[in-house]
This record gives structure tokens, C-alpha cells and sequence, in this order.
DNA sequence: GTGAAAGCGCTAACAG
DNA sequence: CTGTTAGCGCTTTCAC
């Protein structure tokens, strides 16, 4: 609530207001003692431009929005989130804007709050991460053409811009490392296949399977939710199918599974091998040691916003798409450590 | 981007701008049947305002802030931050109104965009969490009277409003707890005293010990900054002081204490033993099992928000203290499990 | 109960 | 290079 405005810069420096506006606003065509001048007053007077008022008339506010829907939202708890909007926020710094975050905890919230947040007017622009297939908002944003990129790849709309990570390869990777390890019954706890990066991971493990001439056993694949207590049920009912290793896709869900297990009587990695997902866990305290794919989120909410910013400034054609690599991170939990078998 | 206004609303409507703006903001003084045309107009339209022009003229925008300082943006690796958003984001939802992040990385930064937001002509007010002592943002927001609570006591400025924990309890009951298993040299890895939890928890420390006319060895006391790294560095300076039991202000320095105590041949809690703050661990897969102080975050966050807009709308003045109790947790760090000696 | 009119503080042509 | 002139879309007195 800086009490000045343009207007009274203006009087004071005895000029205009569009030439302190222009200096403001850091445009050329202002002589340069006249430029000093103002720049003094408003240093003086401490000015800064009112952000509505600026976003009313240029149609531009600096503000960006992160959607979060409420099925990933339960994320939130496990590292990835906190990773991604630590990425996010130091390029929204790096480039000067804010971050706005709508983060839903239930579909109630989500589709009452959807209509409001679909307007987006003060928003120069939309990250959506995780979203379902499918997602209401998604549509939203492109038929009112907001500028959006989506974190995952978009199931439809292949005239979006997104940055994600190669959940194939990453998954082929994974199941690739224990059949290599002389495992028999590798089985899957899948992602919601509600969710792109569910099917991507399975399909990574429906490949490498089919690669080394294995046939794909559906007893042996079971959906999970990213959560832990969904991996925990998970492996519970993959125990009818007596895997003796199993990728789980992602490190939460890799939890529950090992919790599962354990109840069990089961011992990882002797009796069943484990491979995780993301490698967001403090692994050194963590009591299993687990083996996963090491996926960049930091740099993926960075890459986002700098791919959003393209997109606000020269239009969202063509579609811009970053893929990351992911990397085999080993350590016990797969069983690497023993002999092969 | 919703292509109608207020002005194209009135004229389907037949009837003027103020009109719809009064059915819009739900103000009364307008009659049922007309209020009725007008919302059905609204729905057919799927007009929403314009945050911007409705920010401009009313100076009000919905919008809240969200101050994280860089000394707590390492907090942002553990499950602090989205805890505390968590609940946040719930209260937001719940109050329609919108939540924008200023997460700050290292001092650059802040002191960077501190001017930037420092004149928060946007937003309706702010919440700040963990800032240090003097925090020279804290000075500017109330320079310009710009509606603030804290999470975390406030060191100085009497008149703010906040909401806390009872650090200074919380601290109390951990470090009585280890006295009365009969812990001989009960030892402190602080948090920072920059920050007024860390001072707080430092005093409860001192307070027990006292209580129980134990004298206060300084070198029993040893600074950390709340991470993981801070506590293994600390934990080995400490371990000069052989302590016998160590409170630790966090479970991030707790598990770095753990790390170093390791490292050294030691035992938890056989020759040493361990109680953390903040109980944020997924504790059944954690390697350490450790005994520590549960705090309320994410009631912590919906409560700033209540608290928020309650100074909103009725003045800072009196100032809103909210301070939510902590509760012990015993798992076996301590060594509670043993007969005590 | 309803409408007319005057801005909120800024940007963006368009002249000069 | 600089100033003038219109608005951006909404709220808010103030008359009627």
C-alpha cells in the first residue's frame, strides 16, 4: 500500500504519466536524464506500480498459476510435491512473477472451486500438474485459451505443451534390472492408470517382459494409488501370485508393499526383490534400502515455468515438450547385492 | 478469459451495471425477481468478474499471501511445509479465496523481491511463517499496514497476531521425560536462535533441567538449524560433552544426530539417547524409532488462515495469539522401553 | 429498489 | 522523445 502513484511520480519528476510509465516498465524512447530523473523520484518516493491496476489495463499481472487436483494431492505428504514447488518458485523468482497455488483435497472441492479458477482471467498463465486422464479443467483452460503446461503428458490434446519424465524408459529400466537379476515372477503394482505416468510405467514393464520373450501374466500386475496404504493393498493381494520380485511405481506405494510383506513374514529382498520409483525418500534413514528410478522434479517445476513463460510470450504453438531421463539408482532392495540366481 | 463483463450481463439482463454487481456480491437492496433474471443470466452467460478490475476498484482481491523466508526454506524438504499448506489451502477453499507463494532459497533472493512484495497492493493480507528475529519484511508489512499474522511468536511487535505452538512446553515435557528415565547428562542440539522456536524450546529445556535442580551445562548445548545436516554436525561437537540423552529441537537434526551417533560406534538409545520435535516422520519406516513432540501443523495453517481473515475484516487490533498444545510421543529413542537406570 | 456517474491506477495507441 | 487521450471492468456514492 505504497501511498503513490504513477500520476504523482509523474508530478513530481514534471514529466508525464506514460514516460514513467515507460520507465517503469523499462521501455525505450526516454532520454536518459529524463529516465534518471524518474528513476530518482520513485526511489525517493518508494512507488510501486499497483498489480491490479497494471493487470486491468495491459491485461498481464505477473502471477501464474499451480494446479494441484485432488488425486494427487495425497502427494502432498510425500516429498515430490515440496521438490516440484521448490523448482517452480525459484524460476517464478528468477523471472520476477508469483505463484498462485490451488491445491484440492477432495473431487467437492475440486469441482466447486473449478468454475472460479477456470476463468483465470488474472492469470497470465496455468501449470497443471498430475492431472487425471480426462481432467474437466484441462478442457476448461483450452477452450477459454489460457496459456497451460501440463507436468505429465497430457492423454489427449496433443497440441499441449508439457514437461515430463520418461516413465517408459524409466519403468523398462526398472523391470529390465530384475530380470537381468535372474528373477522368474517379476510383477507390477501399477500407478492409477487414471493417470499417464500409470500406463507409461506399466507399459515400461510390459516391454521389457516381452523383450526377454516373457509373457505378460495380468495376476501378476495389480493398481495401486501412488499412496502408501495403496501399495500396502496392494502386494497384499500380489501375494496370490507368488512373485519373487516386484517393480512398484513409486517409492510411497514401494513402502506399503515392503510394510505388506513384512506382515508377511516376508523378507526383502530374500524372498521378494523390490524396486521403487522417484527416489524422494531420505534413504539413509529409511529402514528399507531401496533400489528406484531417480526421476529430476526439481528441474521438471523449473523447466515448467520456463516453458509457460514461452508459451504466455510467443504463443502455444508449436508444442513445446521436455522429457527428462531417469536414472537406475541400486541399492539393496533389489537384491543386486547377492549373487544372481 | 471468460468473454463477457459486468456491462454485457446488465444489458441481457435489462437492467443496470450496479445491479448485477449487487447480485454478484450478494448485497441485498435488490428485489427477488430481478436478483433471479439476473443469476439466470449469470448461469447462461457462465460470466465470472474480473479479479483484477473488481481488486482495482473495491481493493480487495481474494487473494492471501504466503511468506516462507529463506532460513525456513529448508524446511521445505521435510513434511513441515506441506503439511502446513495442506491445512493452508483447506482453509482458503473453504473461504474461497486464493493462497500465493513467496518461497524464498537464500538470502539474495529475499532481500531481492523483499520490495516487490513488501508492498503487497494485491493482497488482502499475509501470512509469514518462520522468519527470523528482525525480520526486516515483518517491519515493512506493518510500515504499511498491511493485515499480517505470523506462524511462530513474534520476537518482537507485541501487536501482531499469531499463531504457535507451545514451543516452550513442548521442550519442557521432552527433556522431563528424559530426567525421569534418569538420564544423568541431558544434552541440546537447538534449533537456531534466530528463530523464536528455536529460543523457546531452548528455555523449556533449561526450565526442566532447573526444575529438578540440575545445574545448566553449556557444554551440553550445541546450535543446529533444524536440518538434518545441522543436527549431524552438532551432535558431533556434542559428543565432547558425552552426553547420556540428547533433546534435539527437530526430527530432521534428530535423524542427522542419529547419523553421527552411528558414525561414532554409538547406540540409540543404548549409550545415547534421542528425543526429536515436530513427530512429522513416517515413523513405522524409519529406521529410528524416535520419541518426540507432536505439533498440530496443518491445524496450525488453517487456523493462520481463520485468524487472517479475521484481521481482515475487523482490524489488527486486539492481537489474535493462537497456541495449540503439543503432545508427547514415546517410541524407543528414548529408551523408555528399558528399565530405567 | 434501481440507475447514473465518477473514479480505482495503469497501459497503449496516437499525436505532436 | 514526450504528452494526450481513451479506456481496462468493476465498485460505490448519490440521486431518483
Amino acid at each position: 500500500m505504497s501511498k503513490f502513484t504513477l500520476e504523482q511520480v509523474a508530478e513530481l519528476a514534471g514529466v508525464s504519466r506514460s514516460t514513467v510509465s515507460r520507465v517503469v516498465n523499462e521501455q525505450p524512447g526516454v532520454r536518459a536524464d529524463v529516465r534518471r530523473r524518474v528513476r530518482e523520484v520513485i526511489e525517493e518516493t518508494g512507488y510501486r506500480p499497483n498489480i491490479a491496476a497494471r493487470a486491468l489495463a495491459s491485461n498481464r499481472s505477473g502471477i501464474i498459476g499451480l494446479v494441484v487436483p485432488h488425486g494427487a494431492s495425497r502427494l502432498f505428504t510425500d516429498p515430490y510435491f515440496p521438490r516440484l514447488i521448490h523448482g517452480i518458485t525459484l524460476a517464478c523468482n528468477e523471472h520476477d512473477i508469483s505463484l498462485t497455488l490451488f491445491l484440492f483435497h477432495d473431487e467437492d472441492e475440486e469441482s466447486q472451486l473449478t468454475r472460479r479458477i477456470a476463468n483465470a482471467s488474472l492469470f497470465d498463465g496455468m501449470i497443471m500438474a498430475s492431472s487425471q486422464v480426462n481432467d474437466p479443467l484441462v478442457s476448461h483452460f483450452i477452450a477459454n485459451e489460457v496459456p497451460l503446461v501440463m507436468i505429465g503428458r497430457p492423454d489427449r490434446y496433443p497440441e499441449l505443451s508439457f514437461v515430463d519424465v520418461d516413465n517408459f524408459n524409466g519403468a523398462y529400466a526398472a523391470t529390465a534390472h530384475l530380470l537381468r537379476l535372474g528373477y522368474l515372477r517379476v510383477g507390477h503394482i501399477s500407478g492409477p492408470q487414471t493417470m499417464v505416468a500409470g500406463q507409461d510405467r506399466l507399459e515400461g514393464y510390459r516391454k521389457a517382459l516381452s523383450e526377454r520373450g516373457r509373457s505378460f501374466d495380468k495376476n501378476l500386475v495389480i493398481e495401486g494409488d501412488f499412496s502408501e496404504a495403496g501399495g500396502y493393498v496392494a502386494m497384499q493381494r500380489l501375494l496370490a501370485a507368488r512373485p519373487d520380485a516386484v517393480f512398484v511405481g513409486s517409492d510411497q506405494m514401494a513402502l506399503g508393499a515392503w510394510r505388506a510383506l513384512r506382515e508377511a513374514g516376508l523378507q526383502v529382498p530374500h524372498d521378494v526383490a523390490l524396486v521403487g520409483y522417484d527416489d524422494l525418500l531420505p534413504s539413509s534413514s529409511m529402514r528399507l534400502r531401496l533400489t528406484t528410478i531417480r526421476q529430476p522434479v526439481a528441474r521438471i517445476g523449473r523447466e515448467a515455468v520456463n516453458v509457460l513463460l514461452d508459451v504466455i510470450e510467443n504463443g502455444p504453438a508449436p508444442a513445446r515438450r521436455v522429457i527428462f531421463d531417469t536414472e537406475l539408482v541400486i541399492r539393496e532392495s533389489c537384491g543386486a547385492t547377492f549373487a544372481s540366481r
